[in-house]
DNA sequence: CTAATCAGGACTAAAATGGTCCTCATTAAA
DNA sequence: TTTAATGAGGACCATTTTAGTCCTGATTAG
């Protein structure tokens, strides 16, 4: 379905996060405290966004994460493709399809369309709105109200 | 991920397909052998859309499904309502969550002005638009192509 | 040498998805 | 009245995907 996947909400938060200080160096242990996440997840979120680009990593003692553009310069598409993979609301092949499918072809241009505003709006918003608390009372995103899901939480909360 | 269900596709396909006669009265059978989907899958698409009232039913000898509204006035936000519920790409509680993820809140805001975008990108392409073969030979949607997946076959085709 | 950190990847349980199949209801035609 | 052609509802299951954990190895400062 047209959602994001939770990992990649995670990684947002984790993100935003780090974005409160953007030229602190933050621990993957510190991040977990600070997001309600277990370690291992935020670690996991963590290696991605590395590989990804979107952040900077120090192995060793005192080691740690730092991101690698301020948060300005990180938009919500890039947090998506690092986490998802380029956003395609559809499966567009490269290579056409058979004759035969050709009604279903019929569909991919509009797709097309509505793909490229999606990540034009995705393109629109960084990392530094994302961190900003909001101005009014809306229903918030938040993940332990999803329903029938929970938090990873930490064995010391359960 | 932020991707359309492969059951979203098909009723984009089987509603494109009924959009090219848009008064006729059209039965699963006959969708499927069209779309080359199997009859299966074409009548459980079809019923969704009808709940979702974006086509119409008659039961009995000579029944079948006809487009509830012009094509014209059909557009992919109503589409992917009818198949996956409302667009959301995060899962935004009505509820407030607990304080203390705080933190999380502060992504919400943007995510539903990101969202907002999207219903809006997605209600202003209509099944009239979905159903019009593109002008240009572009990379084409297809099911068959789909990586590592295959078009729900009859078994005559097998 | 030790402790604190990241890196890579394997593994598994749970959830979601796609697809099928069955029975029942409706309706027109024979 | 019966038959055939159609839709309606829903259960079920195999497959895929996702979320999350765990382990070992590498790096680095102290």
């Amino acid at each position: 379905m047209l959602r994001l996947s939770k990992l990649t909400d995670y990684a947002t938060v984790v993100l935003a996060h780090m974005a409160t200080s953007p030229d602190a160096l933050h621990t993957a242990a510190q991040v977990a405290a600070c997001t309600h996440l277990t370690p291992a997840t935020v670690s996991k979120l963590l290696k991605t966004l590395t590989r990804a680009g979107l952040v900077s990593s120090f192995r060793g003692a005192q080691g740690g994460y730092v991101l690698a553009r301020p948060p300005a310069r990180i938009s919500a598409a890039d947090i998506i493709d690092a986490m998802e993979g380029p956003v395609a609301i559809t499966e567009c092949s490269t290579s056409h399809s058979l004759c035969e499918l050709e009604s279903i072809c019929r569909t991919g241009h509009a797709w097309q369309r509505i793909n490229r505003a999606i990540r034009r709006a995705l393109g629109e918003v960084t990392l530094a709105e994302l961190s900003k608390p909001s101005t009014f009372r809306a229903p918030a995103f938040n993940f332990a109200a999803t329903i029938g899901s929970k938090l990873p939480m930490k064995p010391t909360e359960l």
